[in-house]
DNA sequence: CGCGTTAGTTAGAAGCTATAACGCACTTCC
DNA sequence: GGAAGTGCGTTATAGCTTCTAACTAACGCG
């Protein structure tokens, strides 16, 4: 309906809260999430302590307009290497330089859940677009079905797929696809591997590969 | 050498010292730890504000402690479980057990790395007598050996593994079983497959089960 | 039993989030 | 075009935090 024909005063304001979400971007990937100051964001914009709250009512709402945002681009990434022919392996190293190109964006989605924030219905939708793209591609892979309990298990519990057309083998495998990279991406970046000696793409690799097995 | 012939002194200061942790982890166990506050914990054991200071020389040595404690009590867990006969599920389990009973502490050692902290030399060498235990466990499991690129690397860059009887297919085995169990715990106790309707106990148990086939 | 070490106190500086009250500018409508 | 209304930015302030400084009191060792 509206579209873009907004308002002068609209535009502005979606202006300076996209000023405002990048400079917190910017202090997030030096400083993390806990060290966040409102004050600081508006010192750098030149404007003084709480004009801010004009555009955002509290920190937590910024943080959470901030972890929608992390969705969407992890989502808009995956789906456009996906549309542009990637298969399993491709969307793997997609979420991958996603994730290394800026560490503190990737724990504020899937690191220690961030104390008062509650995911609003939005997220959920994105987070399903991006299993939607996981499912596909494990679909058009043609994983072989299997007995195991949680196979069957969510054979009755795929409510949250949208597609009904996806074999559960390939719903399970997205979920696989998942948690295990998850588990190798955030050990490396969190630096647990650092003084092993080990390469963390090797095994990310390592763990790739046995994901697209038979 | 001292052993326990502490001086009056040094065992009053021991015991408090223990008093602050645990109302630490009080406060950590219901709002984590990005909301503990010194202030409150002095205000809970009956003295004022900086006397804490005393004892810890700020916030960051506060947690340092609570993180080298925090990795003890998961080595000394896996360790009784090891030493009482458990195989790699009941490992499995006594971590998962672990993790569950409190979150957050999970979450201190294995999320999104707290800024100003850097892991002093004993951590990791708590985390390495962990990684004794899997590797042990997954050594006695017996484990064929793969022809993988990343246990080929791992075949060259094990000094992190004590044991050098332990073969490398054990190794790769035991750091799979970090990052993929460490991918399903940390995902749920975060709540990600709370909108979903799967249960989360039967994909850990089966990524338990893939862990151990040939 | 005295003297030194140590624990605890209050005061205060600097930082943060967030609210309240006010002034100015811009938009809108008659 | 002028008046009324909406929204932006300001300063002041309350209440929270970590942490330092200066001082006092108690404890224990020789």
């Amino acid at each position: 309906m509206d579209g873009d024909a907004a308002s002068p005063r609209e535009r502005y304001r979606a202006q300076v809260q996209g000023e405002i979400k990048q400079h917190a971007w910017e202090q997030i990937a030096t400083t993390g999430v806990s060290a966040l100051s409102l004050k600081a964001i508006a010192k750098h914009l030149g404007m003084s302590g709480p004009a801010l709250y004009r555009y955002f009512a509290g920190r937590d709402e910024l943080i959470t307009a901030l972890i929608r945002d992390a969705y969407r681009s992890l989502a808009d990434t995956l789906r456009a290497a996906y549309d542009s022919g990637a298969e399993v392996a491709g969307l793997a190293h997609a979420v991958r330089d996603w994730a290394q190109s800026d560490p503190h964006r990737y724990f504020l989605i899937y690191g220690t859940p961030v104390p008062g924030y509650h995911a609003p219905a939005d997220t959920t939708a994105i987070s399903n677009e991006i299993m939607t793209v996981l499912t596909g591609a494990f679909r058009e892979a043609g994983v072989p079905p299997s007995d195991s309990p949680f196979e069957a298990h969510l054979d009755g519990h795929r409510q949250w797929a949208a597609d009904p057309s996806v074999p559960t083998a390939a719903l399970r495998r997205a979920l696989s696809f998942w948690t295990r990279l998850h588990g190798v991406l955030s050990l490396e970046l969190a630096g647990h591997f650092a003084g092993m000696g080990i390469d963390p793409a090797l095994l990310f690799a390592d763990e790739l590969d046995d994901l697209l097995r038979p």
